[in-house]
DNA sequence: GTCTATAATTTGATAGAC
DNA sequence: GTCTATCAAATTATAGAC
């Protein structure tokens, strides 16, 4: 966990939160200053270039969202991890930050790219341990499935799409 | 189907190839200039702004899209739908324009937002016909799982993992 | 249809005072 | 840590010549 200062901590806020609805390239220095109040030379002090702050949500965002879920091999596990795909959606009324992020991966700086890719392979590893004995195809299944019916229900304005495909995944179950 | 010069359909192609890879905010009049080998003030010529450009790279992206998945009641349909998305990522080497359009829905203009809505709506139509007599929770399913099996792939660099999604989710049939 | 030229704004980033 | 001031580059878009 790295040490923060407090006006740090609400940058990433902000920076999460535009990023989640925009997308990388969709936010700016400046965006975040209005929104913290202070001056966009204010945010490049605590986050020298676009590509820090970048890399500095998505690791807050991966390490929080893995402890959201909390003991995979827990009962209940999976709907665990449904809902919380679902309280993004509903709660938050956004995106999966790396859900979107993913998607746009061939324009994000390196070092952000690689903590995207870091959160999908930690949120596979818990899901395979959460579906044991099922083989590793269901936890790709799960997690893909999850990613794209947010898309899917954010674009059509219409929260029952994620239901409907939730509801079909965990049938065979 | 929308008449237009050999130009202008040179430039969708540029747009649909940079915004398949880079996203909305992540390409430019003067990059697409560029690979059409023109000013940019010509690519205005043929689409006034970034909206007309947008909407007008996903509706043909929709029409050719769905005009080659062939007639949902014929067979082999569902497995040609995932042939379909497969193609994108491995001949294209790309995200399902649509895919990428609806994670960052809140960043495009309302008019590019509209066409890939109906990209969806006219997807989970032609799947609701090739599953049935299943319901509509096994199309939401299906093109949600093919989306996020994209991104994850691609956030991999892992092709397989677009194979075991696809997999898992054809067992059930 | 394409060009040159340019306007108006935004962007990521830095220097240096306080 | 935050500010003012500024920069160089990029962005969407338009006017008007050819």
């Amino acid at each position: 966990m790295v040490e923060r200062s407090g006006k740090a901590e609400e940058i990433l806020d902000a920076a999460e939160r535009q990023a989640r609805s925009r997308g990388f390239n969709g936010f700016s220095f400046r965006d975040l200053a209005e929104a913290v109040e202070v001056k966009s030379a204010s945010v490049h002090y605590h986050f020298p270039t676009k590509a820090d702050l970048g890399a500095a949500v998505v690791a807050r965002y991966r390490e929080r969202f893995l402890a959201a879920l909390g003991d995979p091999e827990s009962p209940g596990s999976l709907e665990r991890y449904v809902a919380a795909y679902r309280k993004a959606l509903v709660e938050d009324g956004q995106m999966c930050l790396c859900g979107l992020f993913g998607a746009e991966i061939e324009a994000l700086p390196g070092e952000v790219a690689l903590e995207v890719r870091r959160f999908f392979q930690d949120n596979l590893a818990w899901l395979e341990r959460a579906l044991a004995p099922a083989g590793p195809d269901q936890a790709v299944l799960v997690l893909s499935a999850l990613e794209g019916a947010l898309i899917l229900a954010r674009s059509l304005e219409r929260t029952e799409a994620f239901d409907q495909a939730a509801a079909a995944l965990l049938v065979k179950h």
